[in-house]
Order: structure tokens, then sequence, then C-alpha cells
RNA sequence: AGCUCCAUAGUUCAACGGAUAGAAUAGAAGUUUCCUAAACUUUAGAUUCAGGUUCGAUUCCUGGUGGAGCUACCA
């Protein structure tokens, strides 16, 4: 039990006493730093239960405590708040506990239990990752990441849109204007050169339809038979009926775009358990819908499409099979579900997509619960907020996107040019810098997007650099750097129980700090949310900062004093450690 | 048009229905013979509007305003 726990404890027991009721939840909230005391019991939730005048009950309650609870040295009451004062020996005692847990705040996962899939990333194979993408795979990693240490198995994965109408286009516009152009004979990364072909066809599309305009035809006339837009398509029939040529080349771009897209894991520090792959998976479902006909879940119209009627629950009808008989999108989001439900032994299944999708999801929920599946109820969206420019929205036709490798570089480049200037890396080789630039960077644009909760959009302004300043990575990451100065620098033993200790309010605080971690951790892995382990992280940090400032660690006057605090400290780095490493974030040793 | 989401200091972010709405940055003023000043300390500054529920509302409900998204036989 950790101290707060135990003042908890006391306090549910003591109102037990006086009053002789059950009272299985109380509502207590760590004490606000203006008032005296740890932890404070907000009385009126109470009232309740006992009649009476808050204050009078909270008086009551708190004498009655600091007589018959040693954990309990005093109180005093405001308003309807019982603040509630700790002897000091159990944060001592609480500290002892957490110092000596290697793996504090991580949980194991039980044996034979089931496992949590988590989706992410997902890319489309026609043109390179984008902030946008960043976002997604930085918030699946890390989600992927929080809910294994809060004590479940995790499997990673992505569904790769490898085939549609999307990828021949690039194919078309290769084949029309590339001139057998390959990332070696360009030296482009593969992703890269195969969106420039995307772009190109985009011109060459809209030109068209400008020119179908002029003749008299309608907007939207004119954008379904430009006669590229038919070409693209024709191409992507005969990709379905498994056209040598046309399948040898859509091989040959995706191999391209496989490996810039696995360039940009590597670089962003992302991986997965498993792929899968459109092409494999778009035919699955459609045994499911003819199956769901038979229910009455869904129905056929007229023209031989099948439909779903979700009406009734406030939503609108879902084309499910397309009246030539082919599967849509949801179709093979459907079929995608079951097979992987049959394929893992799983308990829940998230699904990391941009928040457009929030109606698709909806769907696609409310569908696999009327075809009865029992675990329609454990399928989650983790919805994000879209991350866009002061311009608006990121489009990759239009060019206004922001980059994710050469964001990546940027970001070094900065962390570069800062640390040049502050000069503290003589004793580091180029190796050794290069490395710490990629770390610091990579720390800064990944704290930047992840302290933000994910379900609100991010405003992201190429011209304004991300800071190093402040409540940032860097700022963190420093915090760890010199941590590790001291305990490189401290020349006694410093591992044994420190007792008879009197913590200043600094140490106590940090102490209280440390204690929340593992708690931080399991609310995170429930809202799906590493903004809350950011937070706290900062938190954390900015307490220690304090500390440090005001404290002689290695100075200190007493063997003891520089023993407890070094441990304190030692503590808090690897905390800072594994929190930012739940967020993906690595750690430098010096700065 | 309908549906969904959002609105907090100049700016970027916090706040299980709880106390005097916290941080960061930009602004003002300080701290380095002492463990890394990418730090610390002090200071000024905000809940879109109108109602309602509640002992108590940034948080829940209704309405208005402003912004974004979705309403494809695309994925």
């Amino acid at each position: 039990m950790n101290f707060q726990e135990k003042i908890e404890f006391a306090a549910i027991s003591g109102i037990q006493e006086i009053y002789q009721i059950k009272v299985d939840s109380l509502e207590f909230q760590s004490t606000r730093k203006e008032f005296d005391g740890d932890i404070t019991l907000v009385i009126f939730p109470l009232l309740r239960y006992i009649k009476g005048n808050p204050v009078e009950i909270g008086t009551k309650i708190g004498e009655y405590l600091k007589i018959n609870f040693p954990e309990i040295i005093d109180f005093n009451v405001i308003k309807g708040f019982l603040n509630l004062v700790a002897n000091p020996t159990i944060f001592l005692e609480s500290f002892q506990e957490i110092y000596q847990n290697e793996h504090y705040g991580i949980l194991n996962p039980t044996t034979n239990s089931k496992s949590v899939m988590v989706e992410y990333s997902s890319p489309n194979t026609n043109k390179p990752l984008h902030l946008g993408h960043v976002r997604n795979n930085l918030l699946g990693y890390s989600v992927a990441n929080i809910i294994e240490a809060s004590g479940k198995k995790v499997i990673k994965t992505q569904i790769i849109n490898d085939r549609g109408i999307h990828i021949c286009k690039s194919m078309l516009a290769w084949e029309l204007y590339g001139n057998g152009a390959t990332p070696k004979s360009t030296g482009l990364k593969g992703d890269k050169l195969v969106g420039n072909y995307y772009v190109a066809f985009d011109k060459v599309y809209k030109k068209e339809i400008e020119q179908l305009i002029t003749e008299g035809k309608s907007e939207e006339e004119a954008k379904k038979q430009a006669p590229i837009l038919l070409k693209a398509q024709e191409m992507l029939l005969k990709w379905e009926a498994g056209d040598e040529h046309v399948v040898a080349l859509w091989k040959k771009m995706n191999e391209w775009v496989y490996e810039g897209f696995n360039a940009t894991y590597l670089a962003l520090g992302v991986d997965f358990h498993k792929n899968y792959y459109e092409s494999q998976t778009y035919l699955l479902g459609k045994e499911v819908v003819n199956e769901g006909m038979e229910k009455g879940v869904f129905y056929r119209k007229e023209d031989g499409s099948v439909w779903i009627d979700l009406t009734d629950d406030g939503l609108d009808e879902k084309i499910v099979l397309r009246s030539d008989g082919t599967a849509v999108y949801m179709t093979q989001d459907i079929g995608t579900a079951i097979q992987r439900y049959k394929e893992f032994s799983l308990e829940s299944l998230i699904y990391t997509v941009g928040n457009e999708q929030d109606y698709h999801f909806k769907v696609l929920f409310l569908i696999m619960k009327k075809l009865g599946y029992e675990w329609a109820d454990h399928l989650y969206h983790l919805s994000y907020g879209m991350v866009d420019l002061p311009s608006g929205k990121m489009k990759s036709r239009e060019g206004t996107v922001v980059d994710a490798d050469e964001l990546i570089e940027e970001m070094k480049n900065s962390a570069q040019e800062i640390s040049e200037e502050l000069g503290k890396l003589e004793s580091y080789n180029k190796i050794e810098k290069q490395n710490l630039y990629r770390i610091i960077g990579l720390g800064a644009l990944k704290y930047f997007i992840l302290k933000v909760d994910p379900k609100k959009r991010i405003l992201f302004d190429p011209k304004e650099s991300i800071d190093f300043n402040g409540n940032t990575g860097p700022f963190i990451q420093y915090t760890y750097a010199r941590i590790q100065s001291i305990l490189r620098k401290a020349d006694f033993e410093f591992s044994q129980t420190v007792e008879n200790y009197n913590l200043n309010d600094k140490e106590k605080s940090l102490i209280k700090q440390l204690q929340l971690y593992p708690e931080v951790i399991q609310n995170a892995a429930q809202n799906l949310s590493p903004a809350l382990v950011a937070n706290y992280t900062f938190d954390l940090v900015k307490e220690y900062n304090s500390f440090y400032q005001s404290n002689s660690i290695l100075n200190a006057d007493t063997l003891t004093e520089k023993q407890f605090r070094t441990q304190l400290s030692y503590k808090v780095g690897t905390v800072i450690k594994s929190a930012f490493g739940l967020l993906g974030i690595e750690v430098p040793e010096r700065m």
C-alpha cells in the first residue's frame, strides 16, 4: 500500500466506525499546495449518508482519525474540505517501496490472458508519409506500449492499403511520364518517387477536367469522363483480372514504397508484429454479408446492391455490397475484424484512425453487433484530431503537406544548432553527437505531438519551429541528463535503505509525484491517451528541477542526506526513462 | 439541410461535477565563484454568449454564435 491508500483506508475505516454506515466510495484528492495537508476528503458527497453541517462533520471525522489512526497526525477543515496531514514516516516507507521496485509502475501480463490488438499507421501506398501519419504512428505505438505496461499482451498491426484506384493513378502516370525512372536512377526514396507520379496524375487530371468543361460538360461529368481517369479505372480492372503486366508493375512500385516506408518507420522508431495487406483482405467479408442477409440484418435493393438500414439507431442506410457484387471498404473491414478474432485470442481491438472516420467506425461496430458477434463491444476507435496547417487541411495531391522525413531531418538539425551553440559536448565524438541530435530532435517532435489530448486537433505552423525550451521533450531529457551526471559523480554507496530521515517539503512533493506513476499508466491505458503520461512526466520533472535548484545533492551536509537525495534522483531518472519509453522517446546520458 | 466533434491567458496546452481555473511560451524583473542556466525564482494576463440542473458547473442539459469533420456503389 502506498501512503495515499493507507490514508484513504484509515479515513474509510474511521467513518464507518463513527457513523456505523457502509461507504463504498469516498471522494479524495491530493491537497492543494496553498493548504496544509496531504490528502483531502471532500465532505459534500457524504451529506447523502450523514445529515449535518459539512464543517462539523469534517471536524468530527478529523478528530477521530487523528486520535485513532497513527497515519494521520493532524487535520484542518476549510468549507467542505477535510485536509489530512499524514505522518511523515509513511512517505519514507512509501519511497522505499518505490525505490526497490525495479519495474515500478509496470505490470506484467497474466499468463494465458488474451491480447489487445492495436492497429495503426495503415497507409496508402501511393504517396509518402506526412505529419498526419506521424501523429497516427506515434499515437498507436505509444498506446500499444502503455497498454502493455498496464499488464496486457499487445499485438501491433497495420493494414496496408496496397490496392485500389489510388495506386493505379501513380502506376499509370509512371508508365506515361516516368521514362523508366527508379529509386536508384533518381536517387529518390521509393515512396517519394511514387508520390511524385501521384501528383503528376492529378495535374493532368485537373487539366483534362478544365478542358472538358470548356467543351461544355458539367463539372460532375468532366470529373467522371476525364480520359486519364478512365485509363486508371481500366488499369484497376486489369489488376483485378490478374493482368500479368499490371500486376508486375504494381508489385514493383509497391516494393519501392515499402522500402521508403520502412526507412520512415525506422527513423520514427515504430514497428509492427503483423502486417495485413488490403490486396489479400479486400475480398473478405462478402460471405458474411450473405449470411447476414439470411439473418435479416442486410437487405438487397432492386439493382442488386446490399444495404443495412440503421435509421432506427439514428444513423443512415449504408451500402455493404455494390450492385456488381464487389466489396466496399465496410465489407472489407467486417471481414478483417472477423479474421483477426479467428487468428488471435483477442480481448479487444483498437483502430487508430483519424476522427474523419468516426461515422464509419460507428457503423462498423454497430454492424458487428447486429451480426451477433459478442466481441463487438470490445472494438474501439482511437479517434484523433487532424493535424492542420494554418492554411487548412494537408492535401498530398496539392503538395500542401509536411513531409515526415523532411520534418525529422529538420528537427535533428535544430537540435544540432542548439547543442553547438551551448557547446557542452566536447567529450563526444562525431557519431555520438549525431545520435544525440537524433534523440533530442525526435524527442522534441514526439513530445510536441503526444502531449496533446489525442481527440484534439493540432495546429502545426511550419514557420514556427517546435520548441526546445519549456514544456518540451528536450526539457525533460535535459533533466534526465543532469540526473545521470550526478549518478556518475556519486562516489559513495547510496543504495542502502535510509531510515530516520527528515523529509523537507520539496522531497515530500517529489515522493508524492513519484507515487502517482502506476495509476497514471493505468489511467492512460484506459483512456488510450499518451498525453496523460506526457503531462505527468512534465509535472514530475518540474518538481524535480525545483528540488534540484534549492537542495544540494552531492554537496549535502550529511552522508544520509547525500544518500537519500541521490536515491531520490536516481528513481526520478528511472521513472522519466520509463515514462518516455512509453511515449517512444529516448533519453540521453548527457546533453 | 441533417448528424458528429470543438471553443480556456496574445499563442500552445492542463484541469474524475469540487477550494482562489493550472503550466509553457511571448512580456516585465531577478538568480551562475556551488551537482549541466535546454534550468530556477518573482510578476502581469483567460473559461464564446444566454438560460437551466446542483450545496458547488470550464466540465452536465437546452438554445444562440463561431470553427472543423461526416453525410460516395472511394479507401
